[in-house]
DNA sequence: TTATAAATGAAAATATTTTTCATTTAATAT
DNA sequence: ATATTAAATGAAAAATATTTTCATTTATAA
């Protein structure tokens, strides 16, 4: 389940930041988007229009709603971290060909985590899985 | 266990990379780092020595050892990327306060791939898997 | 409406990575 | 040993990415 642009919106109301129409604008940008995005692909999209944005605005807007949770980075792949919408606790799976961000779940990994916690001492905080690979459509088009 | 200096440059050699002097002080770096490095911190400790090594040559250094799987890159935690010396499959859990990257295996992730595959098409090629959590010395200093 | 703290965006600063190309050099052949 | 040559280096510039600063605008609440 995917969060909506609503729910994102009420969210950040709830934590006191202003519903701006940038905010508003890149929202709808990253939820609308099947795969991930970068900055300057938002830029790219939104600064002709209504209303004008900057790209200091698209940094800063994606850094908050990271921070609450509200989108996630993606950081297999290109190398380079992107951004894209998501909720509840999931995976990526990353096509290498087109970009294109499958999200997964069902890979409880409380159990290694313990593990890890236990032989390390380590006091675990987050974790990140990912999986890269050719999509359907790229494996045929033979990229 | 992680791979050591003379293993590396046979691994190069053996590729018919040649072995300079700059390419020999990068992996003594690398290798002789308890945790992973970035291009900046291998330049910073390397440039006033002898040989004097330009930032270029590390990241073409860096680029050839990690595409023959020779080091990796570090993605979670700071969120840009580092690198570190380490040999075998294994996945990373890295300390949040200090950086402190700490190998681990045994996860096998084969069952979960083939999942994955079986459920989306992708033919995947590679996962990324990293715990990210506070080591027992930052645990005490309380970073 | 008005007040005001938050948000915006242009510009500059900072940081990161890649490209170009003349020069140097490691490894091979002699 | 020495010469040869393709590979490697590094300075400089270009390209790319991100952050900071600060004057101006604006969403929200009083």
């Amino acid at each position: 389940m995917r969060l909506s642009q609503k729910k994102i919106m009420a969210v950040l109301r709830q934590y006191g930041y202003r519903l701006t129409p940038q905010r508003r604008a890149i929202i709808k940008t990253v939820v609308l988007s099947q795969d991930h995005v970068t900055p300057a692909a938002i830029y790219d999209k939104l600064h002709q229009g209504q209303p004008n944005i900057g790209l200091v605005t698209i940094y800063r807007t994606l850094e908050i709603l990271t921070r609450l949770g509200l989108i996630c980075q993606v950081h297999a792949g290109g190398g380079h971290s992107y951004t894209i919408s998501a909720s509840g606790h999931h995976h990526h799976l990353i096509c290498s060909g087109c970009g294109l961000v499958v999200d997964f779940a069902g890979q409880n990994l409380a159990g290694l985590e313990q593990r890890l916690s236990r032989e390390t001492g380590f006091k675990i905080e987050d974790h990140l899985l990912e999986f890269v690979g050719l999509c359907q459509d790229c494996q045929r088009d033979g990229v």
